[in-house]
DNA sequence: GATATATTTCGATGATCATTGAAACATGGA
DNA sequence: TCCATGTTTCAATGATCATCGAAATATATC
């Protein structure tokens, strides 16, 4: 991933209303949501709603997709996964790293 | 780790002077860096350093100590992996979910 | 005390972003 | 075709943010 990519995602993500639109469709998992559905959990009104979502789409945070009226949104769980990558990308130099600075989901992973 | 707090975490590394030194303090590891020694690395002058790194440290993602005439500044993985921990909260609605949502850092854990 | 080095604060400027009602657009069904 | 429903665009407003030179502050050394 690149700088300008991660800058991109990371300020798509770092607004309330679509951190909460974000997280919403990451719980919603990969079959997502319509447009509409999320405004009402979310409690985000239309055009505000698709201005975020327009926002996130455009920094590849989410994906979209027609059916018939609705237009269902998923959370694009790779370019996620590569923001993920990227802040920790040769942490510590790339040595082996003390505890300190191992992510979360590794050390889970390793206390399973 | 409350919205609020991933809000200002994901507005602090939104931007590419603070992500530039965001991640060079990830890979000069708990040892951290000098004031100085970030912007030789980064290209970024003094002052706008100085707003920069007070952000990052607001935000909690940087830490800082007082080293003579140097003031150290070190990332703070704790937020850091707490932010992680906080965007992939949840995921697919808590059940076990396919490759496809698996962060980055656990599949490279398992594929090890 | 005087001087050199390291870092922060101040202040003015230009730029970008969030909000939302009203209107427009798209689709499906009668 | 006509209507109901779902979603997006438009436009105006207020708010927040980034930049960086100059000056101020803090610390170490002589």
């Amino acid at each position: 991933m690149e700088t300008k990519a991660a800058v991109a995602a990371l300020a798509a993500l770092a607004q309330d209303s679509r951190l909460a639109v974000f997280r919403t469709l990451v719980q919603a998992g990969p079959s997502g949501l319509a447009a509409g559905k999320i405004g009402e959990l979310t409690g985000i009104p239309p055009s505000s709603l698709s201005f975020h979502l327009k926002e996130l789409s455009h920094a590849g945070m989410v994906d979209s997709q027609q059916a018939g009226r609705f237009v269902i949104y998923t959370a694009n769980f790779s370019t996620m996964n590569a923001l993920l990558g990227f802040l920790t990308e040769n942490c510590c130099g790339g040595n082996p790293c003390s505890p300190v600075c191992t992510p979360a989901c590794a050390t889970e992973k390793e206390s399973t």
